[in-house]
DNA sequence: ACCTGAACACCGTTCAAGT
DNA sequence: ACCTGAACACCGTTCAAGT
């Protein structure tokens, strides 16, 4: 079928729409990567110029943002069989999600500052209400919860993921571990006695029990008590 | 006092020294915002080519964690009067390091990957330790808190801070409370029951909540438990 | 009305070549 | 030995001018 009134040979190039965009930005982000994921790149995929895209995104983040809501929806972070106990599966959920961020540092780090608002992060948000709903948690404490749920598990790919792609956050990363391991008794004494401490753990050990703490704290903070 | 065998005019040029370099940058930053120290304008206010600043900082991020150092190294983030509960002594150095980062977002999303690794960084885990040994945390628990409470605090100011400062960030988030407010009841039936509490509390509120869950759920977990 | 070429105003980082 | 000019390889976003 060829394309009617076609200037060129080239193959027929579909009409821009916002999905269309989005699509082609997850497809070039798993082949690329997302700092590659620019809107120049991006417009060339599309065979059309950067402008053209500004049509149907606003700017960069909200790109991301949008990447980061087909990411979700691909994911089913439903709130699982109701047999597993609600904690379990809330861990389930997060890892889900952050596995998601981890893969992408960039995505992470932009959703920490422009939140996503399609539905597959409200869907997300839905799931986590009805299993802290499920765990008793009161509602003013489950909504704010949420959030702190997931802000924590962001922050914790944007920074952690960063350590194994990039190369220099990794150097960062073990320059404070260095740090830390030497600091001087007469300074840090603090740091310096507990340089074992700080230094412990394995990543998903530390996951656990960040996930524990929250949960915890959340059971037991009534808002306005303090 | 004329510069010795300058060729220029200009007054004396003084020589890069890595210290000089952050001074210049905190300064530019505080003038012009994070976004504007770049390499470049870094460079031009050093009066040199960028290429000379790689010689003192490996790159950008690095920077920008010698910059934080920098000013966690004016505020004095110490472990204040022992006459005051912890807990209140402790969510003060945490709203002393929120407010550096408030006031500069950008430093925020930074610290979150490339983690500072400077005295005064290792000052504020040194305070954060003391207070939360004083207030009887176990030293793992102490050393794994002191990490989630510091990504706490700069995941909020990450993601706060750039709701008043970029426009851009600020309409993601309209976004997102009306996506919540605007919620289906069929397919996001707990985001729409629970929208008011969703988007209820000011932002002090929360932050208060926030540290609040955090710390008990530092004291009351144990890890290795789960 | 819709789309976009071309321009504006920048970036980080490297390295060969200078002093 | 130390420093850096100039280049490489890019950016996001806008808007006047086209169809």
């Amino acid at each position: 079928m060829p394309t009617p009134r076609s200037r060129r040979e080239r193959p027929a190039k579909p009409a821009l729409t916002r999905e269309g965009i989005v699509d082609t930005a997850v497809a070039l982000m798993e082949e690329e990567g997302l700092r590659r994921v620019t809107m120049r790149r991006l417009a060339q995929a599309l065979d059309t110029g950067p402008a053209s895209l500004y049509v149907y995104v606003a700017n960069t983040g909200e790109l991301h943002a949008a990447i980061l809501d087909r990411l979700l929806g691909r994911a089913d972070l439903g709130v699982g069989d109701a047999a597993v106990p609600w904690r379990t599966r809330l861990d389930a959920v997060l890892a889900g999600y952050e596995e998601i961020l981890f893969a992408n540092p960039a995505l992470a780090q932009s959703a920490l500052v422009a939140r996503p608002s399609g539905p597959h992060y409200l869907g997300l948000l839905d799931t986590l209400l009805a299993l802290l709903g499920e765990g008793g948690v009161p509602a003013l404490q489950a909504a704010w919860g949420v959030d702190i749920l997931l802000q924590s598990s962001t922050a914790a790919a944007a920074e952690h993921s960063a350590r194994g792609e990039d190369a220099d956050a990794a150097r960062d990363w073990d320059r404070l571990r260095r740090a830390v391991a030497e600091a001087a008794p007469d300074t840090h004494p603090r740091v310096r006695a507990q340089a074992a401490e700080l230094l412990s753990g394995t990543p998903a050990e530390r996951r656990r029990w960040r996930v524990e703490v929250l949960l915890n704290g959340i059971l037991v903070t009534h808002p306005g008590a303090a």
